[in-house]
DNA sequence: ATGAAAGCGCTAACAT
DNA sequence: ATGTTAGCGCTTTCAT
């Protein structure tokens, strides 16, 4: 025999039917537990799971006007940080009981700016997490919907950043101690806000520690932008580097090696972020290490926090831990160091 | 002045009202832009745009019984392979209007049997990515919503797949062309699908050429698994390895390099799936790149086919191309070889 | 071509 | 504690 016509999902009357109570009672018995009868409760959820009941969640939406969804807005799925990134916001989000909607914007402004606008209707709160708009863009979106930016300092707009200014602190304080005197800093886009705070606080570490520290690049943010740096280093007395991401450390280590370099004992790299390819790589990599998971999970809450009214707190941004780790790539400048 | 009470985005009743026409007029201007006069529509688009309507899409859901939307399913997102898979769904899904619903189920079958359940009621279909389900649990996810599942061959459930047969193949020609004539197999863990279909392939391509194809392990399929599987391979005879993921090899190569053999002069590597980190090591990974991006989009348009009534096609899964990438971890036997 | 009205499944006053 | 009754914003017959 053929199935009967496309079975429609059951609903809460035919829950109320076949327990003998009204609509708004089963309705009741699922949203407010404490406000029915604990028998009739009981009842009721016999029924349900007996017809296979439900609760259709676009119908609470429409009747609540939430959706109980949030959009994650990345610039680049494919990039693993941003991926950690979005890992940590999709596991909170489930603790909370919401969604996620992800939405690659490919790193590209006018396309954010629309993907976030188009998905607002359907969204509680928006979690911007490589936000590529401008200051202005993103205020904008701000005043329609619960906004929260990770890695971008905002004024006016919910922030969380990692603590590049201890990371890049510890960073140097740990080649100062091994007895370098002369730092460089490969720097990353000039468009990068992080690339900007990495920089000053390297920067600011290095007069308080009294150590000359020098700038150089800008670099592509990429194996290949490392690589490049190296050739640049070779004309400074730099024994060691603070590269703007990890996988610029990397292309650096090779660089100086492919220079016939030894690392450390001639130069000392460090990175920031902590990829898979840093323990890898050989030296494996000293690098500062920004939570992204939990970066992404504490966005999402804060996020949340301002979807249920919190006013937004503190003025500045949240700021999580980054914390160096200490490997192969960075020790005391050598003999040839220098 | 405090604003006014907050304020509720207009409906199409306000379009109405200022377009002086029927809300049900509104509603077919956008939707059915064929069958209202194109004066009054333009007159309607004008109301629309001056008072900032945008259509409500959790209304549309819930009279239209279409979400919009589908769940797409990873077991974990800082995995970049997956993150690939839901960069290519996502964009597919953006172009068709669609958007995507992610959730990290954590390599957990429970998990995410669960998670499948609870946002079944929401989405119109769901995108299995690297489902860690029982094949059983799968057809019955799929006997509610449209699902295709991508990574694994599975009877009376639409599937799509990299070209793994014919990957292996040129894997193991390259290898027999260079010259070897006893060749390894890393195997990843037993319960992957994809790592039987890897191993069958590379078994039978080795018989059909008259070369030895012996299989070690299983392995953990991560770089530590890799090391391992060199450890491993010491007692083995075999010239040439394959390995059931990038990571693995990886891990492998700089494992024979601890043992002080020469890569690949000694013994060649190859390996599976085209990351970054096979292109920086040293020497650079030859691979068999599965394009995982053009899988997730792939995958995702079937889905969204079967969404829209298609019959699901083949009865066999649909191949997306595999395609060999030679770099610097083969090349021929060298004298101290075997 | 357009309007009137019912209904999608649920929630939330308001009654009782 | 439970039932009655309006909506939420849109789509969709069915009239006109």
């Amino acid at each position: 025999m053929a199935d009967q016509h496309p079975p429609r999902p059951p609903t809460i009357y035919d829950v109320a039917q076949a327990a003998g109570v009204a609509p708004s009672t089963v309705s009741r018995a699922f949203a407010r537990p404490g406000r029915v009868n604990s028998q009739t409760a009981e009842r009721i959820r016999a029924a349900a799971t007996a017809i296979g009941y439900r609760a259709n969640p676009v119908a609470q939406a429409l009747s609540t006007a939430r959706t109980r969804m949030i959009a994650v807005l990345v610039s680049d799925l494919s990039n693993p940080l941003y991926a950690e990134l979005l890992r940590g916001a999709q596991v909170a989000a489930s603790a909370a009981g919401y969604g996620v909607l992800v939405e690659d914007t490919r790193e590209d402004a006018a396309t954010e700016r629309e993907t976030a606008e188009r998905i607002l209707p359907l969204v509680e709160g928006v979690l911007l997490t490589s936000s590529r708009m401008s200051d202005s863009a993103i205020r904008s979106i701000a005043k329609q919907r619960p906004v929260v930016v990770l890695n971008r300092g905002l004024t006016d707009v919910s922030c969380v950043v990692a603590d590049e200014q201890r990371g890049a602190r510890r960073a140097v304080e740990h080649l100062g101690e091994a007895g370098h005197r002369d730092l460089a800093y490969a720097s990353g886009p000039d468009a990068s806000w992080t690339n900007g705070a990495r920089w000053r606080a390297f920067s600011d570490a290095c007069h308080e520690l009294e150590l000359t520290g020098r700038r150089i690049g800008p670099f592509e943010p990429t194996f290949a932008g490392g690589f490049e740096a190296a050739l640049a280093l070779a004309g400074a007395r730099s024994t060691a580097v603070v590269a703007f991401n990890a996988l610029m450390a990397v292309g650096l280590i090779r660089g100086l090696q492919q220079a016939g370099l030894v690392v450390p004992d001639q130069v000392s790299v460090v990175g920031f972020d902590d990829v898979l390819i840093g323990q890898i790589v050989s030296p494996a990599l000293t690098t500062v290490s920004t939570p992204m998971q939990s970066m992404g999970a504490t966005g999402l809450r804060n996020l949340l926090g301002l979807v249920n009214g919190a006013r937004s707190r503190s003025p500045g941004p949240v700021v999580v831990p980054a914390r160096l780790v200490i490997r192969d790539s960075s020790g005391p400048p050598g003999a040839q160091g220098g």
